[in-house]
DNA sequence: ATGCAAGTAGCACGCGCAAGCAACTATTTC
DNA sequence: GAAATAGTTGCTTGCGCGTGCTACTTGCAT
């Protein structure tokens, strides 16, 4: 059992916290906005992104990008919530075949109701988190990353 | 715009953060376990949770905790290992509720491959990680766990 | 008996994969 | 140049699968 035996478990032990932390937040975000606002931490996620990018689109793509979703069910999720109004398709002039999506609205309304709730329970989560040794080094990481720029 | 709203930023940057990097590593060891032994990263997880407790017996709840799985979900998960001859149900005398999970020698034999399989992938992701600037911090939490004791 | 805990199915839902269709690009041909 | 052809890209659809929720069965506890 030598030091590379050691740096095998170390990594492993770190991504099994890894998981767990995501596991956890995860459950409680789908919770908290499921109850509230009917909408699946994905969902939240597209929203969010697009009222970043407030003024522009975002291509299909782009958004599987940043859900981490497969072209498929990112054709499913923008449907459930153009159903839903929330977002309109928007063909593009420069190239057909690409499809730009939009906040409706009632989309940023949503959002606009959404985010607080999101923020606070992502709050609770991290604040309940730290209190878990085995997952502080995780917490302390994610809360750190603006810390050179205090 | 003041310290409390930045501090709501950096946690929800983390938390963006702390997604990429887990769909980013469960995706790859998705991959390399998938095509080599057939092996889901859930599936490998109770494989290697069984192996832990070698001797010891595991009930389906603490199963459904460290696959962070619901009941029925670990019914199922069970029922396709023990239908490829990984693992065993073993009724347990003193509560005969519970059911407890063993490893047979196929289950121990796969795991054996697997396992430098799942350690190599693991090692190559987050090598790679850590040369994206915006995933180092939590990179460098997850690998320094052991830190203080070196 | 009444209540609670452990594990198992029925159901609907969201996902990935592979196949399909429409639109763009590059190359050839006249 | 204009038209035809082959190959690629962007998004969508059919299908099978794994998951959570809820209801249920069985066994323990009070």
């Amino acid at each position: 059992m030598g030091i590379a035996d050691d740096a095998v478990e170390v990594r492993a032990r770190g991504w099994r916290t890894l998981v767990a932390v995501h596991s956890l937040i995860e459950a409680e975000l789908e919770r908290a906005l499921g109850e509230s606002v009917r909408l699946s931490v994905i969902e939240y996620t597209v929203l969010d992104a697009l009222s970043r990018q407030d003024g522009w689109h975002m291509r299909m793509q782009q958004l599987a990008g940043v859900a981490a979703l497969s072209p498929s069910a990112t054709t499913r999720l923008v449907n459930r919530l153009e159903d839903r109004g929330l977002l309109t398709r928007v063909l593009c002039a420069d190239d057909r075949r690409g499809i730009y999506t939009e906040l409706t609205a009632a989309g940023r309304e949503l959002y606009q109701q959404a985010r607080p709730l999101h923020d606070a329970a992502l709050e609770r989560i991290l604040s309940q988190a730290e209190e878990r040794p085995e997952l502080a080094p995780v917490m302390r990481a994610l809360q750190g990353e603006l810390a050179p720029a205090e």
